[in-house]
RNA sequence: GCCGGGGUGGCGAAAUGGUAAACGCAGUUGACUUAAAAUCAACCGCCUAAUAGGCUUGCGGGUUCGAGUCCCGCCCCCGGUACCA
């Protein structure tokens, strides 16, 4: 017997699959079903590290055994989301063009993908730099063009004074940006905006309908924020404003004894005239304004501040009582109305400023203790006509009169902001758009913008020599020459391109669309394919995308659907997330903490179905957890044990191998179609633990080997084709079937209880009565001091579990 | 604060309300070897008066014949989010 040789043997197979294409994916098979199983494509960031084999080599064991099944037809791709600023970056530090560091990075990365042993369907792989996979990322702009779902806003945004660009929301974390973590400040820039928020409803309400981890349905719901409430109109005493609030309690109405308006409040200038402390209230808006919106909410829960705005009272529409003015800094401008009446009988922040600046605190609930403020639900007082009622009564009641004197109606809102997608940065997509003087001119309400014909697409990002921002916040494409002189597409004169470039999120939000058909110049996927494919079946990723990749996709999904040119509305049945391989610290990898493992060091010592299989038996995938170096010595062993197997196999067959084969075949299937990859290879331990104590059969061996085929790929074909003789590939065989008959136990322990308490247990036949049982148990030496001088008060006898005998 | 997830041997972990610690790692002892590695075998939660018994799943209660698992109240760790009206 050789001795089996990891390097040597997965290179040959690897190369032998990819010879033969076993793993390219027809559009249709007739007969088979068709199965879309994603994972997020990586970013080619130069190297590929242990995450990278987490993420791509463990769905691959799923994958494999769906395609053992027979009846699917199953697409496993991959590829690349290659736009973004780390190649801006590093190309600036290595001197090369983003463009070349990112195509040598795709170049090695596909080397060291391929040695992972995956069934990738590598004829479909995409990039997303590639002019002929822009080219739909830019027609999909135009389509949401199109439907009115684009738009350009001036409005203050997140700006990342180091990677010099804006921010969407979803990218600020913790008021510091998500890439390279400077605090983020705000910023007035003209912007393209996608309207997300037109979908808040729908992104909401048909997460019910997906099988998805219920903390990724909560993140979304959280994100998209939504509350429903009322808008109420409260008149300026003595002037034809109105200042307009939100609130989700109209019924406490009556208990508004003053009003709050956020220091940007725009109304604030058109009342100027009427403060009459006009040097104080601009005062604290200009020490309000001069805060970043961290230094806001660092500032939180400290000390509420604010200044009455004298002179301006507001009357209450219902209870007609006048009522004070102030403004604060804890109502935002950016939420709800941007003012809101304040209830300090019922709401903590404003009982704690109420408290501090001794305004009126009134109770319109009913409390049971009576304590102050008081949240929950209950029966209104001293609100006029509206005593006794219910709070939900009160609410309908309410909003009917406001309604009815046009003084406020019923209002959902939304904390979901629209989606801001222009980047002032190089290395990106550039948007279809050009701006003509001539347009504008004649629409001025337009600016002159004007998309460019479908035809005309793409529009190729132009090589250049210095890609650099500039502190300016003016994009580098501002300075690409003969490329921004464009003829306008309406009026036919001269134009200018525009210059920024697309958020790589609008890259990677319909990438799985693109995998179906990646070579089509006329349509970014046929649409039988699409109809044949998707939604997707299975995608699996990381949870820090539950709030940014997921909710753009689900919304571009949407977006087509609405355009006509989707059937489905969501784009991913069942989301699995998996966890994150930590170091053998317990500490998240990293190099200056010198604890990253190198997969590829490791495939080198241990081979690559040692790695897959090592990360399948780690723990849950869900969990991830520390990477242990000694750990992996397990499966090594696991490994040189089934090769010595495979080659002193016994000549005849052993009932207990026999048995103990149709019971794992059964426990294998179960756990990989759950998803529990760790029990799987334990349940193959076990097994091979018997067959060595045992012996086993050849024939029960070979079904043994293609249970372990989905996680070791390389060594059971070795074994399959060039110690046991097989033509083909064992990965195109069959999923084996067991018999019940014969994974059926043969003999159990029957456990004997007093009062709930082990005393013994017996081996005996399964399906043994209580009857038996009884005596059984009766009869045991162990239990009899138990029993002794007592009673049995009640016998409880679980079928081929336990007897419980209860004395008294 | 709020929303999610978690807390089980030295470590990774397993366990439809039914023998807690399966399967591994590390460790100890032994066999083989001139020796080491590899391999194989045995042991491997804690306590005790030790052929046996008792205790043990973050803490405190409860439900149940029986709780790691269900319920109530806490503590700690991780992730998200935040004067969101």
């Amino acid at each position: 017997m050789k001795k089996y040789d990891p390097s040597k043997t997965e290179k040959k197979w690897q190369e032998a699959w990819k010879k033969a294409g076993i793993y390219n994916t027809p559009d249709q098979i007739e007969a088979k079903k068709n199965q879309y199983i994603l994972t997020e494509f990586p970013y080619p960031s130069g190297n590929l590290h242990i995450g990278h084999w987490y993420a791509f080599s463990i769905p691959d064991i799923y994958v494999r055994w769906l395609r053992m099944q027979g009846r699917y037809n199953v697409l496993y791709p991959i590829g690349f989301d290659a736009f973004g600023l780390p190649a801006e970056n590093a190309a600036i530090k290595y001197g090369k063009s983003p463009k070349a560091w990112t195509r040598s990075n795709v170049e090695y990365m596909t080397k060291q993908l391929e040695t992972m042993g995956a069934t990738f369907d590598w004829s479909r792989v995409i990039d997303t730099t590639d002019p002929k996979y822009y080219h739909w990322t830019q027609w999909l702009f135009l389509q949401l063009f199109k439907q009115g779902l684009v738009y350009r806003a001036k409005a203050l945004a997140n700006w990342c004074p180091s990677c010099k660009t804006i921010l969407a929301n979803e990218q600020v974390i913790q008021g510091h940006c998500d890439r390279c973590n400077t605090e983020v400040v705000q910023k007035e820039v003209e912007q393209w905006m996608f309207k997300i928020t037109d979908f808040a409803d729908d992104l909401i309400d048909e997460l019910e309908y997906l099988d998805w981890p219920k903390p990724t349905k909560t993140a979304q719901e959280n994100w998209i924020g939504r509350s429903r409430g009322a808008k109420i109109k409260f008149k300026v005493k003595d002037t034809d404003k109105e200042i307009e609030v939100f609130t989700t309690r109209p019924e406490t109405i009556f208990g508004a004894t003053y009003l709050v308006v956020a220091p940007e409040h725009r109304l604030l200038k058109q009342l100027e005239s009427k403060i009459e402390n006009k040097a104080e209230v601009q005062e604290y808006i200009d020490k309000t304004l001069a805060k970043t919106e961290r230094d806001r909410i660092s500032e939180a829960g400290v000390e509420k501040t604010g200044v009455r705005l004298e002179g301006l009272k507001v009357v209450n529409p219902l209870s007609n009582k006048e009522i004070p003015v102030w403004i604060a800094d804890y109502v935002l401008g950016s939420y709800g109305t941007g003012a809101i009446m304040a209830v300090p009988g019922h709401d903590e922040r404003d009982f704690e400023f109420a408290t501090k600046f001794k305004l009126e605190i009134k109770s319109v609930i009913k409390s049971p203790t009576g304590e102050l403020p008081y949240l929950g639900g209950g029966e209104l007082e001293n609100s006029g006509p509206y005593n006794d009622l219910s709070a939900g009564e009160a609410i309908s009641e309410i909003i009917k009169i406001l309604e009815k004197n046009n003084q406020g109606r019923a209002t959902t809102i939304y904390r979901l902001r629209d989606w801001s997608i222009s980047r002032q940065r190089y290395w990106g997509v550039p948007i279809p758009m050009v701006r003509c003087e001539a347009c504008a001119r004649l629409d001025p309400s337009g600016q002159g913008y004007q998309p460019i014909d479908e035809e005309n697409l793409p529009v190729e990002l132009p090589d250049l020599e210095d890609f650099k921002p500039s502190d300016d916040g003016q994009p580098p494409l501002a300075r690409a020459g003969d490329w921004l002189k464009v003829k306008c597409p309406k009026c036919g004169g001269t134009a200018e391109r525009e210059t920024d470039t697309m958020d790589t999120f609008v890259d990677s939000s319909w990438y799985f669309l693109r995998y179906l058909d990646p070579q089509n110049d006329q349509r970014f996927a046929e649409e039988n394919r699409i109809k044949n494919w998707l939604p997707v079946d299975l995608y699996i990723g990381g949870a820090e995308h539950n709030t940014m990749h997921l909710l753009y996709s689900r919304f571009i999904t949407k977006a087509l659907q609405t355009a006509g040119l989707l059937s489905f509305s969501e784009p991913f049945t069942r989301r699995l997330n998996h966890g994150i391989i930590l170091g053998p610290d317990n500490q998240k990898m990293s190099k200056s903490r010198g604890n990253v493992i190198d997969p590829d060091e490791v495939v080198i010592e241990h081979g690559a179905d040692a790695v897959r299989m090592f990360l399948a038996f780690m723990g849950p995938y869900a969990q991830g957890g520390p990477w242990s170096k000694t750990g992996i010595n397990g499966i090594s062993r696991f490994i040189k044990r089934v090769w010595t197997l495979a080659h002193t196999l016994s000549s005849q067959t052993n009932p207990v191998s026999l048995q103990t084969l149709h019971q794992t075949i059964r426990a294998v299937g179960e756990d990989i179609g759950e998803l529990a990859f760790n029990t799987v290879v334990s349940e193959l331990m076990k097994a091979l633990n018997v067959f060595e104590e045992q012996g086993v059969a050849q024939s029960e061996f070979e079904k043994y080997l293609k249970l372990l085929a989905p996680l070791a790929p390389h060594l059971t074909e070795e074994i399959w084709q060039t110690v046991l003789g097989h033509k083909n590939s064992i990965h195109l065989e069959n999923w084996p079937d067991y018999d019940p008959d014969i994974a059926k136990v043969n003999s159990i322990r029957l456990i004997l209880q007093v009062n709930g308490r082990v005393r013994d247990s017996i081996p005996v036949a399964p399906g043994v009565s209580q009857i038996e049982a009884e005596r059984i148990a009766q009869e045991s030496e162990k239990l009899s001091p138990y029993l002794k001088d007592k009673k049995i008060i009640r016998v409880i006898f679980v079928p081929d579990k336990l007897i419980n005998l209860v004395v008294g």
